[in-house]
DNA sequence: AATGCAAATGAGAACGATTATCATTCACCT
DNA sequence: AGGTGAATGATAATCGTTCTCATTTGCATT
């Protein structure tokens, strides 16, 4: 199984402690990419690893600084985070369902840089979202 | 000048009342082109006008699902609003100065509806945000 | 294994942006 | 001009998130 081995932690420069392991550890387990930090807190409640709500802010914060997890700010308001696997990638949103797709093109990707370029900007990151219905049959279309 | 005529309000179905018609005059004005709520709220009462913060947040939403204005969620939480005129387009933002500046790439456009497309998705609509350092010498590289 | 200490945690207060409530005021029709 | 339902403004409430600070914990050292 995935363990959350210290060793994660330790390498980015965290002390491993039960708060972190247990947070890392539910991004690891895959059973939801995309978790919001009132996601993550309720999750830990349910399986009785109470964590406090502050510490799942800070955590939250600490991996994604560390470069353990991707912050990304959807329509809504809330922040969601996902593990971050290396290989960048947008979103496809379902406005019904809320179901998030990943998609990855390199012609968009190419596109960007170029047009930054010539307006004379520095890319640091950029944030692209596609709002859409799912059509698909396993798409709840229900929030 | 810009007038802000009553006819645009009626046309969209809202009365044209006055605290209406200053918060369309603003941003017709052309002196700001993305403001946020709290950025209207001041200008307004540095001009005398003063309509309450409630108002303009009432409003700026009514404006929005009207069509006047676009509604953006930028890094930072808060939204900016903007001038509906029609042509889409994109966004870059300064992460030093804040300042915004517009693009329309209409290969990025295209491969967008293609991906969403195969999918399985129909898109509502996209947000693009291109986070830079501006390297121009305009910006202020001061938030 | 016991000790010490800085770093991490948790409960709750505080915060900033936004929305809801509700009594008062206004736009507009007759 | 007068009546009425919609719009406004002051304020309370809400929501996501961050801060504060007393208590606890990880972990290196005895």
């Amino acid at each position: 199984m995935d363990k959350s081995q210290p060793e994660n932690l330790k390498n980015v420069g965290l002390k491993s402690t039960l708060p972190r392991l247990k947070i890392l550890g539910l991004f690891e387990s895959g059973q939801e990419r995309h978790m919001s930090a009132e996601d993550v807190y309720k999750q830990l409640l349910s399986t009785g690893d109470d964590v406090g709500l502050a510490t799942v802010y800070r955590v939250l914060t600490q991996f994604q600084q560390a470069g353990l997890l991707v912050r990304h700010n959807f329509e809504g308001g809330k922040s969601v985070f996902e593990l971050n696997q290396g290989k960048h990638h947008d979103h496809i949103v379902c406005l019904q369902c809320g179901h998030v797709e990943e998609f990855y093109d390199s012609a968009i990707e190419s596109r960007q840089k170029k047009v930054a370029a010539e307006l004379g900007f520095e890319v640091h990151d950029h944030s692209l979202q596609i709002y859409a219905d799912c059509t698909k049959a396993k798409c709840p279309n229900k929030r």
